[in-house]
RNA sequence: GCCGAUGUAGCUCAGCCGGAAGAGCAGCGGUUUCGUAAACCGCAGGUCAAGGGUUCGAGUCCCUUCAUCGGCUCCA
């Protein structure tokens, strides 16, 4: 098989150098064992990936939950016999007749550059080709484990053959291993579709559509939340909030481009008086009908226009995925309009609203990439490169880490995408900021500078959450729903101990919801016990119990959702605890 | 779209070799009025995803479609 490099990172880290090693010694082990199980299988490539490693075959049948059992069983003896890995250097032509009877080998091989050594790997009776490094013998794989299997095309390409993979694990220890499987487990738990439905925040349905979400009363107005906070900020930030339809004429979507070059993720027209309307995909043609509503001057710009615009796309069927990926979902975008000397200022501002605004939702870890001029672009090369230094500029001008995906821009502009971590450190896609250097031209935008020229604008399209369903999907995994108090859709709920606490429980809730507290009363004709439970289960954040003393006393028994009982308060400080835990959230 | 798996009550799931559709939770009715994570009794609830086929007989076997899940590819 064939290294695919190593990630610098691995090599620079021990311990990541030798789970790398491992992994990979333990995709060739895998190997061994299938083709000992199956030894009509066609082997294809089996490198070590950021947790674990997998391997692909092409096989007669596919895997079943026993085969890996019965291939993990045959590592482990592998693994147990200790056999050495031993490096072979080779020439091109002993290594096609040793991989006669394997086409992907084969094709690996023709596709390798003259001047690559050819290397082969062999542990035992296995042999593979391979580039390393391995560890040095089977018995160093420390701690293995199987996961699971899935379809994978040859070299990703679809119209090439699926083949059978095999994904797995392995650790340094087995308290590794364990840990790693303890995460995945925890990220189980936390799965946004199974909350969304425990919480009550959301559902998808049958009869409405794949990918189309409806969300419940409590996700309501957590959105709502989210949706306010975000009105506001870009207020502040001299963002201009406008709304735009859903459909628009085929002619729009024919300047724009997208008839011709993204048809195929639209949802297919509908005929009105005989000219035909689309769905939106994408809320650019609408904002640049606003620019272009008058002759813009100098003066105008930066002209900030932003939306919390639905569109919809057609994604195929087989990549939806709860509230991640749908087809009908919320951007929350703009479109900056500006003068050359204004680019770089405004990409910092993005910037700086970026970390604002997820530092509010408790995301405080990035990764950002920096991606550059394709081979293949559309428009100005100079202004190529104005826009992409003023990325950079923004980005060292903060100090930020950076990493570079050179020609990984769009075809029509250079951008910065940033990805935030989450509570279990994965990392999600949310925000980019991207130039455009089509659209600008395709609808002819211009302004008037201080001479009376007509001059083309740079356009920076942004999103800060991406889509208000993904984020808000992202949201609920990173704190595995339980909100914090600002964002949590019920904030407290009263417990009356017994029915005759009902009507002070009542008063107990009118008292803060009049202080702008979101509260329910558990009325129901049930134990306490059973009150409580439930509201641990909804993560609501206090509970607050009422019985005769409270009554007697005009307070409330605190218990926060974490299993700790502050005892009775008087209302007066209960409303002062929830206030001060709203403290630096957007809600203070 | 492709590979594989799955689809049974509102939810989570059992249902063996084809022979009378089940449980827990939720819901509803009643009893209970309780001090920090599940009171008790009862009732109701199903075109077994949809459509077709095989069979004396299909939740169970076969085909088609739809959806979901794990991946591939793509992406906000």
């Amino acid at each position: 098989m064939l290294d695919h490099g190593t990630p610098e990172h691995a090599a620079d880290d021990p311990i990541e150098s030798l789970r790398h090693r491992m992994r990979h010694s333990a995709a060739h082990v895998m190997a061994d064992a299938v083709l000992q199980l199956f030894p009509e299988a066609k082997v294809a490539i089996g490198p070590p990936t950021a947790d674990g490693f997998y391997y692909d075959f092409e096989v007669q049948r596919p895997f079943t939950p026993e085969d890996l059992e019965r291939i993990e069983a045959l590592m482990l003896e592998t693994i147990n016999a200790n056999a050495p890995f031993v490096r072979e250097e080779l020439n091109r032509d002993s290594a096609q007749s040793m991989f006669s009877s394997q086409p992907f080998k084969q094709e690996i091989i023709d596709d390798l550059p003259d001047e690559t050594t050819l290397s082969i790997y062999r542990h035992g009776e296995f042999t593979d080709l391979c580039q390393g490094p391995h560890v040095a013998s089977t018995g160093e794989i420390t701690a293995v484990k199987l996961l699971h299997t899935a379809g994978a095309y040859w070299r990703g390409d679809e119209t090439r053959p699926m083949l059978q993979r095999i994904y797995g694990t392995a650790f340094e220890s087995q308290d590794e291993l364990e840990a790693h499987l303890e995460r995945l487990a925890e990220a189980e738990r936390r799965d946004h579709r199974t909350l969304g439905r425990q919480l009550n925040l959301f559902t998808v349905h049958d009869e409405i559509g794949p990918g189309l979400i409806v969300w419940h009363p409590r996700g309501g107005v957590m959105r709502s939340l989210i949706e306010d906070y975000w009105r506001d900020i870009h207020y502040r930030r001299g963002y201009s909030i406008v709304y735009s339809p859903h459909i628009g004429r085929a002619r729009l979507w024919q300047t724009s481009g997208h008839l011709d070059f993204y048809r195929d993720s639209m949802y297919a027209p509908m005929e009105i008086d005989e000219q035909e309307y689309f769905l939106k995909p994408m809320n650019c043609p609408f904002h640049i009908q606003i620019y272009r509503s008058s002759l813009r001057s100098y003066r105008e710009l930066p002209l900030r226009i932003a939306e919390l615009g639905t569109v919809y796309r057609y994604e195929r069927s087989g990549v939806l995925h709860g509230l991640m990926r749908v087809r009908g979902f919320t951007q929350d975008d703009a479109h900056i309009f500006c003068l050359p000397d204004q680019v770089a200022a405004e990409v910092g501002d993005v910037l700086d609203l970026t970390f604002e605004i997820m530092s509010a939702f408790g995301f405080e870890d990035y990764d950002i990439m920096l991606s550059t001029r394709p081979d293949k672009y559309v428009g100005d090369p100079e202004m190529w490169d104005h826009a992409t230094e003023s990325l950079r500029e923004a980005l060292v001008e903060r100090s930020l880490d950076y990493g570079i995906d050179e020609g990984g821009g769009a075809f029509y502009g250079p951008k910065i995408d940033i990805k935030i971590k989450d509570a279990l450190g994965r990392e999600w896609q949310c925000t980019t900021v991207q130039f455009d250097f089509n659209l600008p031209e395709r609808f002819g935008l211009v302004y008037q500078d201080e001479e009376g020229n007509r001059v083309q604008p740079y356009m920076v399209h942004r999103a800060i959450l991406g889509s208000l369903e993904r984020f808000f999907g992202v949201l609920v995994e990173h704190y595995a729903g339980a909100f914090p108090l600002w964002l949590a859709p019920v904030q407290a709920v009263v417990i009356p101990i017994a029915d005759r606490h009902n009507e002070y429980a009542e008063q107990v809730a009118a008292q803060l919801r009049d202080a702008g507290f979101r509260v329910e009363v558990d009325d129901r004709s049930e134990r306490m016990n059973q009150k409580i439970r439930q509201a641990q289960l909804q993560k609501t954040p206090y509970m607050l119990v009422v019985g005769d003393r409270e009554a007697e006393a005009n307070a409330a028994a605190v218990r926060t959702r974490d299993g700790d009982n502050h005892g009775a308060l008087p209302l007066s400080d209960v409303q002062e605890m929830l206030k001060a835990d709203l403290a630096g959230t957007p809600a203070a």
